[in-house]
DNA sequence: TAACTGTACTAACACATGTAGTACAGTTGA
DNA sequence: TCAACTGTACTACATGTGTTAGTACAGTTA
């Protein structure tokens, strides 16, 4: 779990804390649940304990997890919530991928079967 | 038509080239018709003419544009199919957006009424 | 107290983006 | 033919971002 693609455009704290979210959303991290520290996920990934900070501060800064000097990281209370909250943003962003493929003469089914693919993938 | 956004997150070069193709799509350019030159653009958009040929460089290599050493830039033949062929990869990422927000609980509903809101505000 | 935690720096490097300037070669039309 | 246009191809530089590297400090815990 959580694999970090290193050639990916999408810079390494952003997959990790994409992933952190994602095992939280999944059930595998729970609430009040301790984080493996800095150092150890940084020699666990293969990545400078640096890249594991940033990303850590930026889910302390969004309350996704709670970070204390010498007691370590915790997932936050509510965590759930508020990394769905974060993500209904997204929805924006396919509405206006949705209208530039709309301007370009896109059949909308296209569109609301793949959304159905990704709903139908999840369910297995 | 064609505003840059300079404080976009997206490089100028990208919007030029995703511009182009808009209006390419919106018939305010048609097959075989000329663009107006590199130095012309440049000064028109107040950017600088290298970011104007990266922008062309991409079009060109991907058949969207016929470029010809002291002739100018033409929009190619077949230019709205190449280019709808190209945004169709779209799909694919609303498809995985798709899917985060499926894992994170969000209704599907949602999703599909966005879709569906892009395409009725394009009909207008 | 020792060993762990997070935090805060500085420095260096790679890469992408954008600007600036120059030069060259092909095309076009007077 | 020639001037004025075209795209093309460079070098150089500045900037911002992401990442690594190393060091140091402060709080917590057993």
């Amino acid at each position: 779990m959580l694999v970090i693609d290193k050639f990916s455009r999408k810079p390494i704290y952003e997959q990790i804390v994409e992933g952190i979210e994602r095992e939280i959303m999944m059930g595998i991290l729970r609430e009040r649940e301790q984080l493996p520290s800095i150092r150890e996920l940084s020699a666990l990934l293969g990545v400078n304990p640096n890249t594991i900070q940033k990303a850590f501060q930026e889910l302390d800064r969004n309350g996704i997890i709670v970070s204390g000097q010498g007691r370590g990281c915790f997932v936050a209370d509510r965590a759930p919530s508020k990394i769905r909250e974060k993500l209904s943003v997204k929805i924006t962003e396919i509405e206006s991928i949705a209208a530039e493929l709309a301007r370009a003469g896109i059949e909308e089914e296209k569109l609301i079967s793949a959304i159905r693919r990704a709903y139908a993938d999840i369910q297995k």
